[in-house]
RNA sequence: UGCGGGAUAGAGCAGUGGCAGCUCGUCAGGCUCAUAACCUGAAGGUCGUAGGUUCGAAUCCUACUCCCGCUACCA
């Protein structure tokens, strides 16, 4: 077992911020981050959780168009919407930031010099189409023409829709734009750099080998398939809206938006060095074994990212090696960048053909579900059906039914039945317990072991198996509760009378008690208010709030997390007899009533 | 067309060579402390199709079918 505390460095994928995320983004990548961030937290690691808003490339500019706004105008409005979002689920973010702020931008042109300088960028010339209306070079998406297999006469410069052939734009028989049918284009050569991949395929190989134990066999196979024939990719692209390339007269050249969004975790760590106030402490992340122990970096995704996340951004935070200012203008020694330590790729959860919206009057935007029935609710079901090894399928009734029968009945009113009694029987104080019986030191015990077998799931990032652990013990209590009947107990003289009732309930609660814990990264404000009722006054976790930080010329808000007040422990229960409850338990989960129309 | 993943009880899923499991739902029973919540038991599957290897296959091999992702400036 490695030496705790370790520093781990938690990165999220960068949404996209053209549109509301929906609950298929928050089970496929951004929930099973948080559950493991919490449970890093409670076990004592430094843990920074970081991403933020994609800013850049193409669809934005479209929607903007579309909507007479600017691009920076329609990122920032999701922007905000996203803060929300990730405040209302508890996305429990160290910085959440975004790709359009200066330093970004700054350290973004860094890579591209570094990469330049140590030989991995080289220049090539692509043809594209041209529009000599808007004096530009037009993505594929917008160009619009007759496909040359089927001849549909719509088909797009990217793909036809009509017989689903993959495109490229200058295949395309009268091709035109889009957005101006009117306009005549042209094709024309444009040069760009061009990412030499296979130069570092070697690196890249070696590092994909030894990663059979721990990562999913879904990301090893693809990834190693991909990289053994891994061919140069456009570095940059011909767009207004994105990081310049920090080469002299090359006016409308921006890195492509996919280079600079993964550089974002780097760029990220360095930004919340900077806010919390210890600019150098991002290396201790990103540089060998950080100054307190060993260092893991965990990269969650959607399978749609694996490629970008196991072998591309490698492909960079390799070719960058030997960094210089601004990110660390005293080193002079080489010194090589860390590689992330897993990459948990989860698979989509899908909506196959479920009326789910006019049943019950709802989009399936995270946001809006989480607001009208709760974070932990969503949470739940969401950990409850994470597609871990394939797709899963968003289900109202199920949705419904995890919350009812699984979070209110076994585990709201496994507390809910024991703290009444205590409350109604007990003076409103944990029972003083007298000699434990064998079923007693089993249950306990397994509530202790629990802290163990669960921990190790979730470090092992499988989190469904960790999660049905957690459900058992929970059953496991309320069958302890029916095999012993307190509430015949107290009547009971013979089976122990008030003096046994209250050892059955004190154990009852110990496993509550810890319970609250190991439930606690998939629904923390339900475990912190079951606390509050074992009259516990220290939340286990920290909270979110907005901040903005002002730059030379502009200025952005992120988000963060202040752990302050983070009292938690990944450890058995030290509940003792004699505290007093905190308030009178009532209806900690809230039942979901389905609309029935 | 290539590369990768998936297909197991009504639904959602676990199970990588040794009597087919879990949660929910259904049916029956118990309990009455608890938000009609809790607990026990039962019914329910020729493990996508067809072959093969093996004493033995959901699991390994071959072919096929369907679904998903990548091969796109949709991150």
């Amino acid at each position: 077992m490695s030496t705790l505390p370790e520093n781990i460095l938690v990165c999220l994928a960068w949404p996209y911020a053209n549109g509301d995320l929906h609950v298929g983004h928050i089970a496929g990548c951004y929930l099973p981050a948080d559950i493991f961030a919490r449970f890093q937290r409670l076990r004592g690691n430094r843990v920074v959780v970081v991403s933020g808003s994609d800013s850049h490339g193409t669809p934005i500019v479209v929607r903007a168009d579309k909507e007479n706004k600017t691009p920076r105008e329609v990122f920032e409005y999701f922007h905000e919407r996203f803060l929300q979002t990730w405040q209302t689920l508890g996305i429990s973010y160290d910085l959440y930031t975004h790709t359009d702020t200066e330093s970004h931008h700054a350290l973004a042109q860094q890579m591209f010099r570094r990469l330049q300088q140590n030989g991995y960028l080289y220049q090539a010339k692509q043809k594209q189409m041209y529009s000599p209306a808007q004096d530009k070079f037009l993505p594929d998406r917008l160009v619009e023409g007759t496909c040359p297999y089927c001849s549909y006469d719509k088909a797009r410069g990217d793909q036809c829709d009509s017989c689903g052939k993959l495109l490229d734009g200058t295949q395309l028989i009268n091709p035109r734009s889009r957005a101006n049918p009117a306009d005549k284009l042209e094709v024309r050569e444009s040069e760009h750099f061009m990412f030499d991949l296979p130069k570092l395929k070697d690196r890249v190989m070696a590092y994909l080998g030894d990663k059979d134990e721990r990562w999913r066999s879904t990301v090893t196979e693809f990834s190693r398939a991909y990289a053994r024939d891994i061919e140069p990719r456009a570095f940059t692209r011909d767009l207004t809206w994105g990081i310049p390339i920090p080469v002299p007269d090359s006016e409308g050249k921006a890195i492509y938006v996919w280079w600079e969004a993964v550089l974002g975790y780097l760029t990220a760590t360095v930004e919340w060095a900077q806010v919390d106030g210890k600019p150098e402490a991002w290396k201790d992340f990103w540089y060998g074994d950080g100054a307190q122990g060993a260092v893991k970096i965990y990269n969650f995704i959607g399978k749609d990212n694996i490629l970008f996340h196991t072998v591309l951004w490698q492909s960079i935070l390799i070719g960058m090696e030997n960094l210089d200012a601004p990110w660390d203008a005293g080193a002079a020694e080489e010194r090589t960048l860390n590689l992330p330590y897993d990459v948990p790729a989860n698979q989509y959860l899908n909506f196959g053909g479920q009326k789910f919206s006019k049943s019950l009057g709802v989009s399936l935007e995270a946001l809006d579900l989480a607001t009208k029935y709760g974070a932990d609710p969503l949470r739940f079901y969401l950990a409850s059906i994470m597609p871990e090894t394939k797709d899963a399928d968003w289900n109202w009734t199920d949705f419904i039914t995890y919350n009812n029968s699984v979070l209110l009945a076994k585990w709201g009113n496994l507390i809910q039945r024991t703290l009444s009694q205590i409350w109604k029987n007990f003076d409103q104080k944990i029972p003083q317990p007298g000699e434990l019986t064998s079923a007693d030191h089993a249950l306990l015990e397994r509530a202790e072991a629990a802290f163990e077998s669960i921990g190790a799931k979730l470090d092992a990032c499988h989190f469904r198996d960790a999660l049905n652990e957690v459900i058992e013990l929970t059953t496991e209590a309320n069958v302890y509760l029916d095999r012993e009947a307190p509430w015949k107990t107290i009547k009971n003289e013979e089976l122990g009378g008030r003096a046994r009732a209250g050892t059955q309930l004190f154990v009852a609660a110990k496993v509550i008690d810890a319970l609250t814990v190991l439930w606690s990264p998939w629904t923390p404000n339900l475990c912190d208010a079951a606390r509050k009722l074992l009259g516990h006054t220290q939340p286990l976790f920290g909270s979110l709030y907005v901040q903005h930080v002002d730059e030379a010329t502009r200025g952005h808000n992120v988000l963060r997390y202040d752990a302050s007040n983070a009292a938690g422990r990944w450890a058995p229960s030290h509940l003792q007899p004699g505290q007093p409850l905190g308030a009178e338990p009532k209806g900690l989960v809230a039942k979901i009533e389905a609309t029935g129309e």
